[in-house]
DNA sequence: ATGAAAGCGCTAACAT
DNA sequence: ATGTTAGCGCTTTCAT
């Protein structure tokens, strides 16, 4: 029944070396209590051989697989490839492996992937924009240490890794500074908290500065086509408007194109911002005006924050990371000429 | 030491059920021996208790972990990120997982990162834009499973992944038709094979119509930026030139702004052709004229022949699969006017 | 239809 | 500085 091919095992490796199977162990976790000439024997015995450590074997005893998994939204977007190779980096550093899903932001599929994982054992886990209930996320929690991105959880057990939705505050401030008052919304994924917390922020700051909330778009694909279709809609509906902040940046370039194919100049008749600044966004044309955020290192500090939580087993090294976005002024904003 | 969460075992879910350990594995495995009054009791303590099968002690005994390993040249790369994805979605729909590794295009860190995948005991491995050499990738297949993607290897044992890289022709022979004689090849990653087979096809094409061997700009970051300094460099040493041949988008859409910048019209002046189709080549001004690639499904088939390949044993079922490219004529490419 | 015993490859605890 | 023993949680014979 065994097909997976043969590998050489540690009693293998012993009997080639002549010592006991502990002390090739011993030599495989670098432990400096071997004689050095020792070590040499048993790790040219291992390299004859061909011989690895069997992981999941150590795994069965250690209780620890040295694997994190890591549940993503949508891998074709730039925003979450971009996290996983930040976590990934954080985690090849630390010898530690990354078991991936890609949920399509669907939460059955994700409760499965969830599944699957814990039964690898995986060390930690990394949510990203989990459509999951706080609830079902707590009893998670009790099977391995979970990390949120972009989301906040009241269990303490809970990590929380960066946040930055709040940051879409300095998109609409900057498009009130620059004189406009008449604000439309380009909503994200329906249901989703990141969604529902960059359209709060939005509002916010419209309500302080006396403002009327921003005509909402929603229910628009999060892609460059749901941004041009979310954009006709705006502008169907209230012709005058003059400014729009989108949920991201791929919705800010539909939204764009569709405002210059209905014959408004981009900055001079409509301002639009955006979200993330992806690599894309300095290259459409006008050049998009956006917050950036760093969204490599934000996979970076939830994966190091999450190992770290692990390792320490127990003593407290705090349980959230924070990030830093800023407002990058491109082309596609401008003054209010109306 | 165990610092991992403890988890309920088949024991005591034997126990709580009131059965033998041997009856829930039966009940784990669906085993349709069991009396189905006894499965659902067992199913109930388990779901009870929150139990999960321990996957690594099955990998133990059974050889098979239910895990392939995935290396990935660079996530940030739309290409990869899709491939990732095709690669995801064939996995998990047979239950298995997906380990994967960014190499950062460092064989260096592709070696190690072969050693963590084959620890954990995968499956099968998935080598995408490999570094290695063709008699290190023999040795990896002595431990495992490997489909290479993008690159064929002589050993009958490792499968050959969808290649598309001749799909280049496409882009060269549309130039040619559209009487452009002067051309300039801007290049990939060095000592990429692709990078180097998509150079020799745009070579042959050339060769094949008279023509002289395109002017090749290389060892440019694969980036926007790489290629709008390519491009500039091209222009430099060869200012007649009127149709451009890029590895992939990323490199045209940078040298298309180039072009722009030093004050020539794309496509009336110069032409400009990319590779790939991703998502953002029809957004660009002009949309890009491109060879679209099925990425998705090259992951997808892959991954699917990679686990019709362990599954079935040494039973022969084909050691490679196909997959169609075809030319997408946008805004980037016209007749030459010089 | 169900159970008992052995063992997968490794590490932990205790020798020596 | 090195070896012995037990056992991690599961599946695999072989019984019953």
């Amino acid at each position: 029944m065994s097909l997976g091919i043969k590998m050489p095992t540690m009693k293998e490796v012993a009997e080639c070396a002549g010592v006991s199977i502990k002390t090739v162990s011993r030599v495989m976790n670098s432990d400096p209590l071997v004689k050095s000439s020792t070590r040499e024997t048993v790790l040219g015995a291992a390299r004859q051989l061909g011989y690895r450590p069997n992981a999941p074997a150590r795994t069965l005893v250690t209780g620890r697989s040295k694997i994190i998994g890591l549940l993503i939204a949508d891998l074709g977007n730039y925003f979450f490839s971009e996290i996983v190779r930040g976590v990934q980096n954080a985690t090849e550093a630390q010898g530690y492996g990354v078991l991936m899903c890609d949920t399509g932001e669907n939460p059955d599929t994700e409760m499965r992937c969830v599944d699957l994982l814990l039964s690898h054992r995986v060390d930690g886990l990394i949510l990203s924009s989990s459509r999951l209930q706080d609830e079902q996320i707590t009893r998670i929690a009790d099977a391995a240490t979970v990390a949120l991105m972009n989301r906040f959880h009241p269990d303490p057990r809970v990590l929380t890794g960066a946040i930055q939705d709040e940051a879409v505050h300095l998109a609409a401030e900057h498009l009130v500074s620059l004189g406009h008052t008449t604000i439309g919304y380009i909503g994200g994924p329906i249901y989703s908290r990141a969604a529902w917390a960059r359209e709060e922020g939005c509002k916010h700051v419209l309500a302080r500065h006396g403002l009327e909330g921003p005509l909402v778009a929603s229910g628009f694909p999060v892609s460059i086509e749901g941004g041009y279709s979310a954009m006709n809609w705006l502008l169907d509906v209230r012709p005058t408007i003059t400014g729009i902040v989108a949920y991201n940046d791929m919705l800010a370039i539909g939204a764009i194109r569709a405002a210059q194919a209905r014959g408004y100049r981009v900055p001079d008749d409509i301002s639009i911002a955006g979200f993330d600044d992806i690599h894309f966004a300095a290259h459409v044309n006008p050049p998009l005006t956006t917050v950036s955020v760093p969204i490599h290192r934000m996979g970076f500090d939830t994966a190091q924050l999450l190992i770290d939580t692990t390792e320490a087993n127990g003593k407290a090294i705090g349980n959230r990371c924070r990030i830093e976005c800023h407002l990058v002024i491109r082309g596609s904003t401008g003054p209010c000429n109306r």
